[in-house]
RNA sequence: GGCGGGUUGCCCGAGCGGCCAAUGGGAGCGGACUGUAAAUCCGUCGCGAAAGCUACAGAGGUUCGAAUCCUCUACCCGCCA
């Protein structure tokens, strides 16, 4: 018998908040306990940080549990208040579309089948589209205190800044509303979320224990930030690091994560794989005693990239990036390993009978948004053809240059890499 | 419905008729160091080779000249009803 699930989940540094855990244990120890997570669609897609809600999921039904992954149709046309201020609205089909896109992300998560612990996929705005206002108000908002949401920290933060809408303010009710529907529907005895989901999540507990009677529970994991403080999955360009590979690809996902800082890798190995105590202290180590050779970071890229992509598109991946930045001579690849590489790296295209300079060899590769930022890498000393630095904006790439007669590498400071396919 | 305030570059935030492509901070980017790490230091940061062009929510207008003034529209906020 392995160890108990919330043991793993406090070793994980996963736990942030929680309802009695004695409770709870005693709950998941009778037998398949069911569990949701909500997750709005505020985007086309999920990102990185929506994975730990996600794989909490996965780790339950793995301990034997049963999850229900829950796509937001009806909260996302409200919006969960956040500190940026107001949200403007997306229209009805937008959000829509978004969760629906988002519902096919989650499907993969969880394993689907008859057993009591098969998955469920639900959407709220099946029974919230579909209840009428003065129901809701009479038979949920009625349990609900004034003086208790304004007291909540978002909204005491909004209120001291730009004010919020009752629109947002209500978000709270609706999402209390699903946790007690699935209670009613599925059994439903946990949600687990963010921990900036906390007060949201409670509000569900609480009203469930209203209307219905039952203690239920909460479990929230804490917000992911790097050593620094920002927020997990935010990529270096600023933008979130996103599951959908039209959007983020798998190479760049990788490329994230095999970047990981030291000081938070072991964190995101217990975090986001499925690795065991021993696998990760040996990581750990390898961290302390060999740092130069990233073994937790490439582990962590690996694992984290077959979760999302799959082993096949990792290995792909992998090959590229080894490729790319290993220590052997670009000229040294055989044609079918190049060409590999260069199907995962961002590429771009030129021909020879042009004169392309490097200035526009690298806005052609997308390595630089403009002609001014190319030439400003340029005489920064951080552009490089195979591998060998470029000085001059003038420089201009011979027959000589490609490799296997088609290909030039790109790179733009240390860690940006990309592909141009010369042609005649 | 009335009255008032606001909308500035990736973000925050100055500017309040010419000296503003727009102070400052953060993020980002490049270099040195190193390990495709962190910290630190240096440089850089709308587009364009340049002339110049495009930009301060959107559309008009006043003016020799507007991010700065006026009008309308959209969105946000506050007070009153």
């Amino acid at each position: 018998m392995s160890e108990h699930i919330l043991d793993e989940l406090t070793w994980r540094g996963l736990i942030a908040q929680s309802t009695d855990l004695d409770a709870l244990r005693k709950d998941l120890d009778a037998g398949p306990l069911t569990l949701y997570a909500g997750f709005d669609p505020t985007a086309p897609s999920l990102h990185a940080g929506n994975l730990v809600p996600l794989l909490m999921l996965r780790r339950f039904q793995r301990a034997g549990h049963r999850p229900i992954v829950l796509a937001g149709g009806a909260t996302g046309m409200i919006g969960d208040p956040r500190d940026s201020g107001e949200r403007t609205l997306n229209t009805l089909d937008v959000v829509a579309a978004w969760a629906d896109r988002i519902r096919g992300q989650l499907e993969r998560f969880v394993d689907f089948d008859d057993s009591p612990t098969g998955a469920v996929v639900a959407n709220n705005l099946d029974w919230t589209g579909t209840v009428s206002v003065l129901e809701f108000m009479r038979d949920i908002g009625k349990h609900f205190s004034i003086n208790v949401m304004l007291a909540r920290e978002t909204v005491k933060r909004r209120l001291e800044g730009d004010g919020m809408s009752y629109t947002e303010f209500s978000y709270l009710l609706l999402q209390s509303h699903d946790y007690l529907r699935l209670h009613e529907s599925h059994g439903c005895k946990l949600q687990v979320g963010g921990s900036d989901q906390w007060g949201n999540i409670i509000g569900g507990v609480e009203l469930t224990r209203r209307v219905a009677g039952a203690s239920v529970h909460a479990l929230t994991a804490p917000l992911v930030t790097d050593a620094e403080g920002r927020k997990f999955g935010k990529s270096t360009g600023g933008g979130n690091v996103w599951l959908d590979p039209t959007m983020t690809s798998p190479y760049a996902w990788y490329q994230y994560f095999v970047n990981v800082g030291d000081a938070d890798v072991i964190r995101y190995l217990r975090m986001f794989t499925f690795l065991s105590r021993e696998e990760v202290d040996a990581l750990a180590e390898d961290t302390a005693q060999r740092p130069h050779l990233r073994a937790a970071q490439k582990r962590l890229a690996e694992e984290f990239t077959t979760l999302v992509h799959g082993e096949r598109e990792t290995a792909q991946v992998i090959a590229a990036s080894q490729a790319l930045f290993g220590r052997g001579e670009l000229a040294g690849l055989d044609l079918s390993t190049l060409d590999a590489a260069m199907a995962e790296a961002p590429t771009g295209q030129a021909r020879l009978s042009d004169g392309p300079t490097i200035v526009d060899l690298l806005v052609a590769s997308g390595l630089a948004d403009s002609r001014g930022a190319a030439r400003r890498t340029v005489n920064e000393g951080g552009a490089y053809v195979n591998n060998a630095k470029v000085a001059d904006e003038a420089w201009v790439p011979a027959k000589d240059d490609l490799l296997h007669g088609k290909w030039l590498v790109l790179r733009r400071g240390k860690r940006n890499t990309a592909g141009i396919e010369v042609r005649g």
